[in-house]
DNA sequence: TATAGATATGAAATCGATGACGGAAACGAT
DNA sequence: ATCGTTTCCGTCATCGATTTCATATCTATA
């Protein structure tokens, strides 16, 4: 089977280059007839562009990355798929690259730009910091797929999230108002800026509304999966069980912390109730049933790939875009 | 920030582009003052090399693509990943496309092939069938994770799979060892040649063995979803209340039904027992623990990518790789 | 000393597309 | 009849790398 160049489908339809190429990106100053020769010939040959050339010639296309960052975690995961989804209709091609853990993302974009000559980026599972200064500096359109960009003004970027400090805040509210006190809160290490100190912050906001003050010996740092979680859970919960509830920043912590309590002998939520965060699948399933704050995947995907257009389509401005969320109360709660 | 080619390089250090290109490649016949200086300027510029550039040039390059089919099944999710991750040592470009449940993987891979230059496939999640004719009449290099390539022998298909067959067969041989005898199979449609099609043989194996027969109104055939599972479950376990286990080809089939079943006021195993298929790490944190059969994702991707390099390297025979499976007994069955 | 071979480098063609520029033909207005 | 416009299409340079071929220098051997 040959690979038919355009070239070839000038020889074919016995016109030049230029003309195929002008039929190929649809200009409007081509005869119909020598139009309609020249795609009766490209389907015949099933003639398909190829990619490196017309990237090399057009500086001015462009390319997205999504750089996923863990990809261990189930909400990031789905997250960036989601993204990868809404992106096709974007006439845009958007690439994805994974990184490990001790990668830096922002070297990695920084290649990208080079290498593939990528216009843009949207960071999933990334948190903003100074490392990306240099890419701002290229002027390079960034969106942060859930995490916040903060106060500090970082020209080119914007952001995709839900009010992660008021939903915390929400769910804490929640379980104080089902009388709880003695709450432990699962996260992991509270970086300024984060969206994970937002949560942070959210929680402190709830027990303060109520004129408590958050035991700070009952934050407890993990890793976000289920088996970091069930480590740390059953390390805490043997060292604290007077502890009543848990809130956990993601519903991995809370189901390997609900799987620990098990071991331990305590049922939630009777003996102990959790909440978690980020709303997966997996949580409507679990026995018992997550109590969580639900992230809109999909429109967070879809904002993200909306904002990203925006901003180096039309030029627009870097935003702060907040999706709505939703407290999900179900059975891990009482 | 300037983006540099190898052309500025060449100027910067006083050398022609060829020497650029020979150093970049790393050739043997440069000259190791000539190389230092190059490649010093090359530091200093953080120069990165135009990979259209690279790919519309070399023709004999090779392009890798996985092709990840249903991004919504956790199992295939993290196979396609660990594929990438272990594609990183292996000196190759790798890419991932992702398809929607109907989007043909083959045309896609067609497409990549004129677009790209794809050289060979890596396929997650799909089956074989005549459709990839074309490609293999193209003797394109492709493997096929986690699904059978079976008797038809197809030139340059390649397959890594567990022994699925004997996997299911001792699931169900393991349930039947329990005293369950009204067990019910959750798997999808009964494809010839599919891989799920020898989870069944392998559960009529072990009925066999035991002198039994299967009772074909307990096949039921659901979306691989825990949301698709619960359905089914729930209105089949309503009709079917004697069965007193299950065997589910897939663990988020299992974690649905299992969540029916807690619904419906029968829990696991007390009542039914549930085994499930394939080992997500998600299973061993479920109330109660999925007793299933492990697939070693790691192995499988890892041998993936190992085949396939074999192929199109050393331009090996296609071959069927088959890694051990794991049974794990846990909670779940009774 | 002459010559072959090895080593190191550069000039120029090339990959497959795009795009600036220009020319030919057709048409309309004066 | 002349000139300006519009429409349509081709020539040629170009993107940033690789690769072939040629050339220059040095070394070893007859």
């Amino acid at each position: 089977m040959k690979i038919y160049t355009i070239k070839d489908i000038a020889r074919l339809a016995g016109v030049s280059v230029t003309t195929v190429s002008r039929v190929l990106n649809r200009r409007p100053d081509v005869n119909r007839e020598t139009r309609e020769k020249v795609e009766r010939v490209m389907a015949e040959c099933h003639f398909v562009g190829n990619a490196n050339a017309r990237g090399l010639k057009q500086t001015d296309s462009d390319v997205v990355a999504v750089i996923l960052r863990g990809r261990h975690n189930p909400f990031l995961t789905s997250l960036a798929e989601a993204i990868m989804h809404y992106s096709q209709g974007s006439g845009t091609s958007f690439l994805m690259e994974f990184i490990d853990e001790q990668d830096d993302e922002f070297q990695t974009a920084l290649r990208l730009t080079h290498e593939k000559r990528v216009k843009a980026f949207i960071f999933v599972g990334s948190r903003i910091d100074d490392r990306c200064k240099v890419l701002l500096g290229m002027d390079i359109p960034m969106v942060f797929a859930t995490a916040a960009v903060g106060h500090e003004q970082l020209a080119r970027a914007s952001a995709v999230t839900i009010d992660e400090r008021a939903m915390a805040r929400l769910a804490v509210k929640h379980l104080l108002d089902c009388g709880h006190e003695r709450i432990a809160v699962f996260g992991a290490s509270r970086t300024e800026g984060d969206n994970l100190s937002l949560r942070y912050q959210g929680a402190l906001d709830a027990f303060r509304e109520k004129g408590l003050v958050f035991d700070e010996s009952r934050y407890v740092e993990t890793r976000f999966s289920m088996e970091g979680a069930y480590e740390c859970a059953r390390e805490f919960f043997l060292r604290r069980p007077d502890t009543t509830a848990a809130f956990c920043m993601s519903d991995s912590v809370a189901m390997g912390l609900i799987r620990a309590l098990k071991d331990l002998g305590r049922t939630v939520p009777d003996d102990v109730s959790v909440f978690g965060f980020d709303g997966t699948e997996m949580g409507q399933f679990f026995i018992p049933r997550l109590c969580t704050v639900e992230q809109p995947v999909d429109d967070i995907a879809r904002e993200s790939v909306r904002v990203l257009m925006d901003m180096f389509r039309n030029n627009a401005e870097p935003t702060e875009v907040v999706v709505k969320a939703e407290l999900k109360l179900r059975e891990s709660v009482k």
